[in-house]
DNA sequence: TTTAAATTTGACTAATATTGACTATTGATA
DNA sequence: TATCAATAGTCAATATTAGTCAAATTTAAA
């Protein structure tokens, strides 16, 4: 029915394993012999799905006894996250990703899903739908910046 | 037995799918394929019958894997009402009204505390930033107006 | 009948995924 | 220290989808 994909069936096992612990550790050749697709896919998904944006922070090591360890942000106790998160967004932001960052938010249950939900709807690309697609982002990144800043005073 | 052309045979299928289930997930290729017409007229159908205001929200994805996904919503009990806030909105709207507009939605209870806050920084001069004051109240219109579309329905 | 709106079509565009050749890093060993 | 083996990373070409837009055609309305 869903997900044809390999990409996507390799995001959902990993997410699988990481519902029950914060961090996972895998070896890329491993997993692409798993998932019988090339070392790069995994890269990909990694790339793709894994990202700060995400909620996710990834260190890896080559050479023998290499790694890809992935490991869930904690936007509760790591304060700093909101002002990587800002420096992500930086002066201009592209609805695809801002939207991901709104998901993990609302995943990581810093915001509620009426609020994320608002949220999404003022940042879509039909409502800031400026002529010039540059001073959209310029504009979703004043709003998404704004948006953190409240955020990392609230609590 | 009425205007039998191919948009509303196509409209007539998935809406009979959406009878059984709330959510259908589709290829569009393959549905051209099935109807015999250009893929195109997938998204033709869908922009003209399958849009917010009939009920519906679309998303997809393209690429390897990719798929139109048609979702029906839940409408609230007095979702009219929203729609007679946005006729009033109109095109162009001042902080000053929004605000009330806002504060109003809160004391009736359909924004939290929060919400109406986070969009009462969202809509503000300084937020929004354009150098065009027309400009922003146009803006700040399209923005009240989509968080009203939003609150139509629920989830 | 004339005009406006809706539909059909297809060429072009954009986004996402897959693949593999090449590169970089690390640790172990000669 | 130099080299090798065992990892992971990068990048660009190609494949696989869906989206856009406007011209052509058909249908409905005035």
């Amino acid at each position: 029915m869903q997900s044809q994909n390999i990409s996507d069936i390799i995001e959902k096992y990993l997410k699988s394993i990481l519902a029950e612990s914060d961090e996972i550790e895998i070896k890329r050749s491993e997993m692409a012999q798993l998932f019988n697709c090339v070392p790069s896919q995994i890269n990909y998904v990694i790339n793709t799905r894994f990202n700060v944006q995400n909620g996710y922070i990834v260190r890896s090591k080559r050479g023998g006894g290499g790694y890809i360890r992935i490991e869930k942000i904690n936007f509760v106790d790591d304060y700093d996250v909101f002002d990587e998160l800002i420096s992500i967004v930086g002066e201009s932001i592209s609805f695809k990703d801002a939207f991901q960052m709104i998901k993990s938010l609302f995943q990581a249950e810093v915001l509620t899903r009426s609020e994320a939900n608002l949220i999404l709807a003022i940042i879509d690309k039909k409502t800031l739908n400026l002529a010039d697609c540059k001073l959209e982002n310029m504009l979703r990144a004043r709003i998404m910046k704004n948006i953190l800043n409240r955020l990392k005073y609230d609590d």
